[in-house]
RNA sequence: GGGGAGAUACCCAAGCGGCCAAAGGGGGCAGACUGUAAAUCUGUUGGCUCAUGCCUUCGGAGGUUCGAAUCCUCCUCUCCCCA
């Protein structure tokens, strides 16, 4: 085998999609003597417990790393259950709460059942970084904290833009890309990878090898993904993402919910749309040949596919369609049985409590009534405006609550 | 260590003794229009079986007052300047 040639194709393919890729001669460097020794190459990716449930936005890195594996090399998933007790400062603008142990064991077990979703098994390696974490000690946190300069850490965006606008930046979170770093020199990570706010960090951990006598890492930063609102990137806390965990019709439906100026970057990032047929959808849109709502519904049946199976994909277009395009009350709405307490001596329940009922603790009998008055609350298809509505439960009931909530209400018996 | 400023609802931010469940903006939710898109317009945005009512909420704990987000005391936290 041409081992140039070879490694000049991996670093083609790996380079695709990347913001930054440094350093690209190091990395073909890397591949040549990966491909000579028949050794895999070491790749990183640390997350941070904080989260319990990945999303699509995770996934854009995620899929680097299935490249990695796809060429045969090894991919560390490294869980910051050590780091995640002082929380990753970047892109923040104020300082993060800290977990406890037992939310950080939790959350890990999500995410290392979750990651097989993409990842080789086979392959992957799973680590923790309290594991030299803690033998660190203090010792060992101030040698490594003499090691960075205030100044330098300063030049950091996010703290600038804090210690700039006058908010706080606490001692700890100082700690944190000396910490990431340091997980590059205990694994001797090979490549690291994390999306574009990562960059500093990943760029300390090149520093503490090079100081520690080891070659170091290439760093890879791959896109941020805009949320569903299309402004501000896709986290759990802002409530705008997708999860890869999340049935069918939700991950169809919220991917249906996206402003169309994000439908091909979410096919190009997030999906395993074949390039051409990216291509397709962009220039078609373009020129109007391609309604954004067929390109919309191409992307949401590429992820539910991809996190469930084809089959499920083509079911959930079809509740979709029926459910929204035709405005019909989907059969597999949630059944909810009413109790015995909330019917009155004359055999009828109050709309409003009929619907707080049904949000089990998500809706409030102001906001029902708010609903209510709104116009934004079905029953059996007609809008109930009267707040004062009672309702004799002798048989099955159609509720819809606001745009998409659906429940099938049925007598307790 | 000294001096100054500040903490208001999901976020930003006004209010500085009663008319304050608290202006305005953002965000959210609902309605119209649609493609559950965007844009736009309208309404709404603490809780309570809705009540010219009650309860909870203006960093925390006390106090003054008929009455406090607003005044006083102590505490906690943050920022700035000086050392």
């Amino acid at each position: 085998m041409d081992v140039e040639r070879e490694a000049r194709r991996q670093v083609a393919v790996l380079k695709a999609r990347t913001v930054d890729l440094l350093v690209e001669e190091e990395l073909y460097r890397k591949l040549c003597r990966s491909l000579r020794t028949a050794t895999p190459l070491r790749v990183k990716l640390g997350l941070d417990p904080t989260a319990p449930d990945l999303h699509i936005g995770h996934t854009v890195v995620i899929h680097k790393l299935r490249e990695f594996q796809a060429l045969g090399h090894h991919v560390i998933f490294l869980i910051g259950d050590f780091t995640g007790m002082i929380g990753d400062p970047s892109g923040r603008s104020e300082t993060r709460k800290p977990l406890t142990a037992e939310q950080i064991q939790q959350n890990a077990e999500t995410y290392k059942r979750q990651i097989f979703k993409i990842l080789d098994p086979e392959r992957t390696i799973i680590e923790y970084n309290s594991r030299w974490g803690k033998a660190l000690g203090s010792e060992g946190i101030i040698t490594l904290a003499a090691r960075y300069t205030v100044a330098r850490m300063l030049e950091r965006d996010d703290f600038q833009k804090r210690y700039a606008e006058g908010r706080p930046i606490s001692l700890h979170e100082f700690l944190y890309p000396l910490l990431q770093g340091y997980d590059s020199v205990a694994l001797r990570a090979d490549v690291e990878l994390g999306g574009t706010d990562q960059k500093f960090n990943l760029l300390v951990g090149r520093e503490l090898m090079r100081e520690s006598g080891l070659e170091p890492q290439v760093i890879m930063t791959l896109p941020i993904l805009e949320g569903l609102d299309g402004v501000q990137k896709m986290s759990k806390s802002l409530g705008n993402y997708i999860g890869i965990d999340e049935d069918p019709q939700t991950i169809f439906g919220k991917a249906m919910s996206i402003p169309d100026g994000l439908i091909v970057r979410y096919m190009e990032l997030a999906t395993a749309i074949p390039r051409e047929e990216i291509e397709a959808v962009r220039t078609g849109m373009a020129d109007g040949t391609v309604h954004p709502r067929d390109a919309k519904v191409r992307l949401a049946m590429g992820l539910v596919a991809q996190y469930h199976s084809a089959e499920a994909a083509e079911e959930a277009a079809r509740w979709f369609a029926q459910t929204f395009s035709a405005r019909q009350f989907p059969e597999d709405a949630g059944v909810v049985r009413v109790d015995e307490a909330l019917i009155k001596d004359d055999g009828q329940v109050w709309i409003i409590q009929l619907i707080t009922h049904c949000g089990k603790g998500t809706i409030s009998s102001s906001e029902a009534s708010r609903l209510v008055r709104q116009g934004g609350v079905k029953l059996d298809g007609a809008v109930v405006s009267d707040r004062e509505y009672r309702l004799r439960l002798d048989r099955e009931h159609q509720l819809q609550v606001g745009k998409r909530r659906f429940y099938r209400v049925l007598p307790s018996k």
